[in-house]
DNA sequence: CGGGGACTTGAATCAGGTCAACCCCAGTGG
DNA sequence: CCACTGGGGTTGACCTGATTCAAGTCCCCG
């Protein structure tokens, strides 16, 4: 299914793209070690790979962010997860996809294949133990955000939101939000609409400034923080 | 918060419960290799560990449900999963635990170290594969819980929690909630008023029929999977 | 300049929460 | 044996907050 883009593409990037973190490490040297590609920068809505697809490769985020989801069979669709630079995807899958995975911006993503994470695991308990931490991790994030939807007002969501996302980028006060007002409100479970106005809300009460729709600035953190519960 | 009840309360029960399914079988011989033990029955309401605690074990239910939730900081819960026998708990845990755990009506539990367990895995790579899914199911189910959270109706998670339910006993068409009307609203995200509504109207729709609240009988499973979307 | 997509905002609507009353039943103690 | 109590469950009346419907604005791009 996946029209996988010539997997080739050339285009020798940099090996040393700036932002992605240090940590998990065991993986990252399996990403070094194991053949693996770098692909030339994604345009937005590009995909990476198709729910249902058979999942061959893993994936880590150098530049820029993508964005997962995974379409219902009413049409609708829900948006699991947003992964910026240093994230690392379709990990946690089984023998497929579960989710749709498409960039967001101009994001650049090193490839891996599974066979070849999966050979390196099989000798290095190290790196079963650093492939099982992911999927916990994954496990453990999915969990907040059932905890998020299942209680939360609309408030509470958007801000947890905003906080988590400025976290996994270490924590910016200001920052640029590469996904559109859909694409939160199918994270989080509300429209639009809902995400908007609420947007607006937190400007007018003063703790959030939108310079504009896409580049937000997070004021009173401490405020924010107290709102997530 | 809840006393631990004295934990030797002896009764000798036979070690071969009825129902506990026979898959996921490196980890089945795991549990029958590491040193494991059988504990008596558990009261209902009897804490099997506590969300904070160095996860030091896991556990296996034979026998009866198990339920976990996480408190939060407000005083709610919200209650990640029920496990029934065959379920695994304690796996998807980092160094401490996530939840808090405890039998619901009489379960019968099974306890491995976790260290016991790590040592196997480190020379048994199929079975670092196998605690790998495991975390990998966890994390699907989650996600699939998430969907339901973030945008169905009330309908809808009611009916998706008792087909899931009943798919986890094996597909009865009569079963036996062990949980309360709070308990199912608490993982549902709704209260426990509208949770008793909305099984009412399901049984005035004639899609379920309740011998008593705890006692359910799904009619037409074809119209309920339809409804679950 | 004109078109279209992303975003915002107001008004009406409705699903689920809140408040409150009530039933049922198992224990318990007089 | 029965009255009392308390927890679980059901149900109605009302209220609130998010969705829906319907305009509108902003801005990028041709």
């Amino acid at each position: 299914m996946t029209a996988l883009r010539d997997p080739a593409a050339s285009s020798p990037t940099p090996p040393s793209a700036t932002s992605a973190p240090a940590e998990r490490c065991e993986l990252c040297e399996a990403f070094a070690i194991a053949s693996s590609s770098v692909r030339a920068p994604l345009a937005a809505g590009e995909e990476i790979f198709r729910q249902g697809a058979r999942a061959s490769f893993v994936y880590r985020v150098l530049k820029g962010a993508v964005i997962s989801y995974r379409l219902l069979n009413d049409g609708r669709r829900q948006v699991t997860e947003f992964h910026v630079a240093g994230d690392f995807l379709g990990l946690e899958a089984g023998l497929e996809y579960r989710t749709m995975a498409e960039a967001l911006g101009g994001a650049t993503i090193a490839t891996v294949r599974r066979a070849d994470l999966a050979r390196l695991a099989a000798a290095d308990s190290g790196l079963a133990r650093a492939l099982w931490q992911m999927s916990v991790q994954a496990f453990q994030r999915s969990e907040d955000h059932a905890m998020i939807l299942a209680r939360q007002g609309a408030t509470e969501r958007v801000v947890a939101f905003l906080l988590d996302y400025a976290d996994r980028l270490g924590t910016p006060d200001i920052m640029d939000l590469p996904m559109t007002r859909q694409d939160m409100a199918d994270h989080l479970g509300l429209t639009i609409h809902t995400v908007s106005r609420t947007l607006s809300q937190l400007q007018t009460a003063g703790l959030i400034e939108a310079r504009s729709s896409r580049h937000v600035r997070l004021l009173c953190r401490d405020l924010l923080e107290r709102i997530r519960a």
